[in-house]
RNA sequence: GCCGGAGUGGUGGAAUUGGUAGACACGCUGGAUUCAAAAUCCAGUGCCUUCGGGCGUGUGGGUUCGAGUCCCACCUUCGGUACCA
């Protein structure tokens, strides 16, 4: 019988989910092993083939956990609020919530194709309000909080209130960005208003105004995502920066435990570092500068006191509170418009522009030191987030102060001498300080405390920690979220929506396209005005609210009470192993390990960290098929170019257009067009274009109305072919099914590990699909031969077949631990070569091999595993088999023999040789004379096991 | 710009701790089988070569008896850069 997945597959997956082998329940008999997926947006391009790879190497890492004895909880959900939903709401009037529940359908459908061990009775979807409900109650416990500094923990507003009344604001240290000082007398003389903005200044949860993309044209915030060029993706109109107020999450008070807790964690040292550079936790000073003819200062920071004697100018960032006030009335025209022009730059451009651009403000600060004015500028390249958005440059010791200088024609001093480190640096905090008064003689490190010293005693400025990291952007001004469990009374007033009146349910409504400058909800009358006297917050959560906590659902999905019980929380603990994209580096897995910290301070969760060990799967990556859209006319036809003509015609010319990848041929190769077919499909696919020509090198047509009007022969149109991101925006996805239905489960798991190392990101091909192919038939007829009889025998195997068997259960059991399922894969191919040299193949081999293949090809082995005989009804109750040294004995080692590190020959030398024997074996090889050419022996170098080196 | 990753035959990749570079596959070439093809099986396959050997892991330097692996500089490319998820 030949080994046909068809007829075994299927059969396997149902009986699984008929039998319940994969069920998972709280067992404190066994130990526990948590393994998670980052769960996936439910896009509506189902899933792509980049999906599964990580989600098969946590299925074999969980399964083969199963089998060596742990209870395994491996499950599934979907991250199903999100704005592409909204975005094809909007296109075709599906309504987010019956796309998604069909989306979600399909992938659960693909996802079971693939034969993982999930126990679906737990999936967790975060756009359930079973589920949202809890995300719903932690944004209120954060509203709820503060931040204590003394007990770096989260303290509730109740015992910040019972502090403030008995003592005032120095009762305790809390985490905020402003200044807090007032007595307890004058707390209780504080209006209910005054009140709640001290108290918002501590909240964990709090609003304050931020800047949003804001398209008039279209009438909405975009994504920075949709964002091109400072232009919409769609219609490509002007987008500028709009100022709004938002709710935002103090993750920035947690910001040295994320920073701490990264030392606890089995992750590469490149993600914590990531990390670490993203919190970007820095000690300075921060100091008040004077500004003349003004009462108020302006407060900068800098990691550089020391070289306060060196700062010339004052920059600003544009959108800075005192920009406005600060203007004199010569520059006002000039300041303005370069506000607008800056208004208009994504951060990402402002910080990526090399070219230096600014404005002066026409006004002076004051130094605190030696009381000179410094004039005030404003410039890009100071970000309103950062810091105070506000800095003293110093030129001579700052690369972007000293371009900014030159540009503008200001003073330079130079204040440290480090000629004694020539290969110093103009930011290295090397040297004596020089012109500095005081500090003059001081190395760096003196200079920055004496500085701060200083500033201290004059009061006008004091040593400060500074992160990078800001505050997160809670609000989205959208439908599909979390709607916010917030009302505004008469007064304007902020109350939370008590846990008994959870979930607020994002009400259904049809109409979810923007409304002006709000949420959608906004326009739902009854629903904003459902509570009397008060209205609802009309904006939504971000999608990274409901993945913030989800790991921790699926340890009791079920429970009404709260987001997760205590009884399946101390079972489970936190997630053992977590694999996913390293796309989420930052912003998804700094937010989660605040949320548990939060949860972890207010005793939902027993531990500090999520996610003890994490890996990260590489991106299979998609080839971007792309033709190129004249820009110079929008008139009718429209004309489509290759890039070769692009390049030809100046490629600023043109807009790159991705085209369906499934439209072109020779899809990834140097190679790619479109055909006259291809055409046609992507003039139907691409309506708007109506009327268009095309041309390529040596080629032509024209296209009306879906058309072909006229062309030249075997009409081409080359396509440029890029590898990036397999997206459904990019229209390059490509998905499991096809590849399934033609090789099989087992085949499709194995060739995704066979590809490489999972770290790693490379382009889907098929290629190579067919040596795993032939493999699994190799290996299925080692016990199955043709007419179907089964093969083994009860006799034991020889010793070479052991050893085989046993080299491979070495060598799989070692990869499993290291992640490394390519190698795994080959050693199961090199087995598999091996023993077909055998003339029989015992129980004694087949039983370990078909154990030890199962996490990898559940179905084969659960298929052959019926023909052992056994008490175990499933292979997947098995045991994992463990090497026995016994079997894998070398009798020779063969020594590579090489002159001065080139290897010249092979000696097969007794393993048990020693030192002494492998250098005389060495010394009497029969060429050496040659190899020496006349010269001396200086040295024989032996390792013993692995190899000699001899030195002349 | 900044932070992080990757770069090895025609292709995907292996080399786990500084010790035989190219395991295992794909592809290609030749052969067997076949009326023929598919499938299958066997052999060969880094490049150059005067057949002694020489050269080879993105580029250029360095450390070492020995470097794909460590160090320095650079190039290319991918991910993130705070509203894609």
């Amino acid at each position: 019988m030949q080994y046909t997945p068809a007829d075994i597959e299927d059969k396997w997956r149902k009986h699984w989910q008929d039998t319940g082998v994969y069920r998972v329940t709280d067992d404190p008999s066994k130990p526990k092993y948590y393994v998670l997926d980052m769960f996936p947006y439910p896009s509506g391009a189902g899933l792509h083939v980049g999906h599964p790879l990580g989600y098969i190497a946590s299925d074999i890492y969980a399964r083969s956990k199963r089998m060596k004895g742990y209870n395994v909880l491996h499950p599934m959900g979907f991250d199903a609020f999100g704005l592409p939903a909204e975005e094809y709401a909007i296109q075709t009037g599906i309504h987010p919530a019956d796309s998604t529940r069909d989306n979600m359908e399909r992938y659960r459908e693909q996802l079971g194709q693939l034969g993982f061990m999930y126990d679906w009775s737990r999936e967790v979807s975060t756009c359930d309000p079973d589920y949202y409900k809890w995300t719903q109650w932690i944004f209120t416990q954060l509203y709820e909080h503060a931040y204590d500094l003394s007990s770096h923990s989260a303290i509730s507003i109740a015992k910040v209130r019972e502090a403030w009344a008995t003592s005032g604001s120095v009762a305790l240290q809390l985490h905020t960005d402003d200044t807090l000082e007032f007595s307890a007398q004058e707390w209780k003389d504080f209006s209910p208003e005054e009140q709640a903005e001290r108290l918002s200044m501590v909240r964990l949860a709090y609003r304050k105004v931020g800047y949003v993309n804001w398209c008039d044209e279209l009438g909405t915030v975009l994504a920075n995502d949709q964002v091109k060029d400072g232009l919409s993706e769609r219609g490509g109109h002007p987008v500028i920066q709009k100022p709004m107020t938002q709710w935002y999450l103090r993750i920035t008070a947690y910001a040295d435990r994320l920073l701490a807790g990264l030392e606890t964690l089995d992750w590469s040292d490149s993600l914590k570092a990531m990390q670490r550079n993203w919190i970007g936790k820095s000690v300075g000073a921060s100091i008040h500068f004077g500004l003349s003819g003004r009462e108020e200062t302006l407060e900068i920071f800098t990691t550089r006191p020391d070289t306060l004697y060196g700062a010339t100018f004052m920059v600003l960032a544009p959108e800075h509170e005192l920009v406005e006030e600060l203007t004199s009335e010569d520059q006002r025209e000039a300041v303005d418009a370069y506000i607008q022009q800056i208004m208009a730059k994504s951060e990402i451009e402002r910080m990526a522009n090399k070219e230096v651009t600014g404005c002066p403000l026409g006004a002076t600060a004051i130094h605190p030191l030696s009381g000179e004015p410094v004039p005030i500028y404003i410039a890009e390249y100071v970000l309103k987030d950062y810091g105070t958005g506000a800095i003293m440059a110093v030129p001579s010791r700052d690369d972007r102060d000293h371009a900014f200088a030159q540009k503008f024609d200001l003073p330079i001093i130079e204040i440290i001498d480090q000629s004694d480190y020539p290969d110093a640096e103009r930011e290295d905090k090397v040297g004596k300080m020089i012109h500095s008064d005081f500090l003059d003689g001081m190395s760096v490190k003196d200079a920055i405390a004496a500085s701060i010293k200083k500033l201290e005693e004059l009061g006008t400025g004091r040593k400060q920690v500074n992160y990078r990291m800001r505050d997160a952007n809670f609000s989205r001004q959208r439908y599909w979220g979390e709607p916010f469990p917030v009302l505004y009374d008469d007064q304007g007033d902020t109350h939370m929506v008590e846990l008994s009146d959870l979930p607020v349910k994002l009400p259904r409504t049809e109409d979810f396209k923007p409304a002006s400058d709000k949420s959608p909800l906004a326009r739902l009358d009854d629903w904003v005005h459902e509570v009397p006297g008060h209205t609802r917050e009309t904006d939504v959560m971000p999608a990274v609210a409901g993945s913030s906590w989800y790991y921790l659902r699926y340890m009791d999905p079920q429970n009404d009470q709260a987001p997760v019980g205590q009884d399946a929380v101390q079972y489970w603990q936190d997630v053992d192993l977590y694999i996913g994209g390293a796309e989420h580096a930052v912003a998804h897995l700094l937010y989660a390990r605040f949320w548990h910290k939060f949860l972890y301070d207010t005793g939902i969760v027993p531990t500090q960290e999520p996610f003890k060990k994490l890996i990260n799967q590489g991106m299979i990556q998609g080839v971007i098929e792309a033709i190129f859209l004249d820009k110079r006319s929008d008139e009718l036809p429209r004309r489509f170019v290759s890039s070769t003509v692009a390049e030809v015609e100046g490629i600023s010319h043109f807009a790159r257009i991705p085209v369906h990848v499934d439209f072109v041929s020779d899809y990834g190769s140097e190679e790619s067009y479109l055909s006259v077919e291809g055409l046609k499909q992507f003039a139907a696919w691409r309506p708007e274009y109506g009327h268009f020509i095309v041309e390529s090198d040596g080629h032509s047509a024209e296209i009306q109305h879906g058309k072909l009007v006229a062309a030249t022969p075997d009409f081409r149109l080359a396509t440029l072919s890029e590898v990036g991101k397999m997206s459904k925006s990019l229209f390059n996805v490509i998905n499991p099914d096809d590849v399934i239905s033609r090789y099989g489960t087992d085949c499709f798991r194995l060739y995704e590990m066979f590809l490489g190392p999972i770290e790693q990101s490379k382009p889907w091909d098929t290629k190579g699909i067919d040596g795993v192919y032939k493999f699994l038939r190799k290996f299925w007829t080692l016990f199955i031969d043709k007419d179907g009889t089964w093969k083994i025998s009860d006799q034991t195997s020889r010793p070479t077949a052991l050893k085989l068997a046993h080299e491979c259960i070495k060598k799989v059991n070692e990869d499993i631990e290291r992640f490394s399922f390519n190698t795994c894969v080959s050693a199961f191919m090199i087995c598999t070569n091996g023993l077909r040299e055998e003339d029989r193949i015992g129980i004694d081999v087949a039983s370990p091999l078909i154990r030890l293949i199962a996490p990898f090809a559940p179905h084969l082995a659960e298929e052959l595993w019926q023909h052992m005989e056994t008490s175990m009804d499933s292979v997947h109750k098995a045991d994992y088999p463990q090497h026995d040294d016994q079997y894998l004995k070398e009798q020779t080692i063969t020594y590579p023999l090489c002159i001065n590190g080139k290897k010249k020959a092979l000696i097969e030398l007794d393993a048990e040789a020693n030192h002494e024997d492998i250098e005389t074996a060495a010394r009497s090889h029969e060429d050496l004379e040659r190899w020496l050419d006349g010269k001396t022996i200086k040295k024989v170098i032996v390792v013993p096991k692995r190899m000699i080196n001899i030195v002349i």
